[in-house]
DNA sequence: AATATATACTTAGCGTGCTAATAAATTCTA
DNA sequence: TAGAATTTATTAGCACGCTAAGTATATATT
């Protein structure tokens, strides 16, 4: 059989190439791909409880707050217990978080960009249905946002 | 600006969820996504170099160095130093992980056919070519397999 | 031949994902 | 209301990716 031609080995690949080029440009900013998936999430919506963040984003709970201890150290967000629900807490964006938007957007527009050098405006649209599918499979959801 | 509009975050989301279910799905087997990658690379020419592995799959020799470990504590694979330079081993598949082929086949396709459930066969194809276009971007190659 | 450079593997340490197990708070139920 | 079940966050520990730094070997240069 032939591993290598089962659209599961290629996304493997190219997930992997794709990350690793995306800790790259980001890491010159001094952030990491982790960090970015919350800060769209925060960006998009502000104060959010940890489990909302997991469950939006479908990552456990643990990689959330792991990934939430790098980012208070890096003062991108504050943690708040809430007052109604002491087991729940709540993550704000800090004036850096907010900021580092600016700087995020060009850099992730630039790398959308270079990827989509070798696709046509035709072929960009298409991909971008086709993952929009597989996201939904995944994700179990139909059409949000 | 939106950024859950960019074919960049779509690809970041679907891709951890992708190898997610791989992990789960391989897990049952008692092996993991990267070992497999390896896999996948030997079961088509065994008895490579680490350095050549590395190479091909386009990941840093530690990676694929602490793979091997893992891969070689599970009686996998083998380790051998060449006779002709010392500096480099060779990997070699045992008799288990030529054997491993075939339960991980089924279970590759399995998951490859859920996955596309949510496409037509046309998509599939389409979707195909243009991973292939995005891989030979992150790979800076031209068709060869 | 002696030194310098390059190559290949390894170790250490980090971020991102996971599961399992703990602790604390809330809610349900008997 | 007391006890049980659930929910939320956390800790510990693993795999997989990376970079930086170290060690050993091979090759080039002088």
């Amino acid at each position: 059989m032939q591993f290598h031609q089962t659209v599961n080995h290629l996304l493997s690949r190219v997930a992997t190439a794709h990350r690793s080029r995306i800790e790259k440009r980001l890491g010159a900013i001094g952030i990491h791909s982790g960090q970015l998936t919350i800060l769209f999430e925060l960006w998009k919506n502000d104060g959010r409880r940890q489990v909302d963040l997991a469950a939006e984003l479908r990552l456990a709970p643990p990689t959330i707050n792991k990934t939430l201890i790098g980012m208070i150290d890096l003062g991108l967000v504050t943690r708040e217990r809430l007052e109604d629900d002491a087991r729940s807490t709540r993550i704000f964006l800090t004036d850096a978080g907010k900021q580092m938007r600016q700087v995020i957007e060009a850099e992730w527009l630039e790398i959308e960009e270079e990827m989509l050098t070798v696709l046509t405006e035709t072929e960009r649209l298409v991909l971008f249905d086709l993952l929009t599918k597989l996201k939904h499979f995944y994700f179990g959801t139909e059409p949000e946002e």
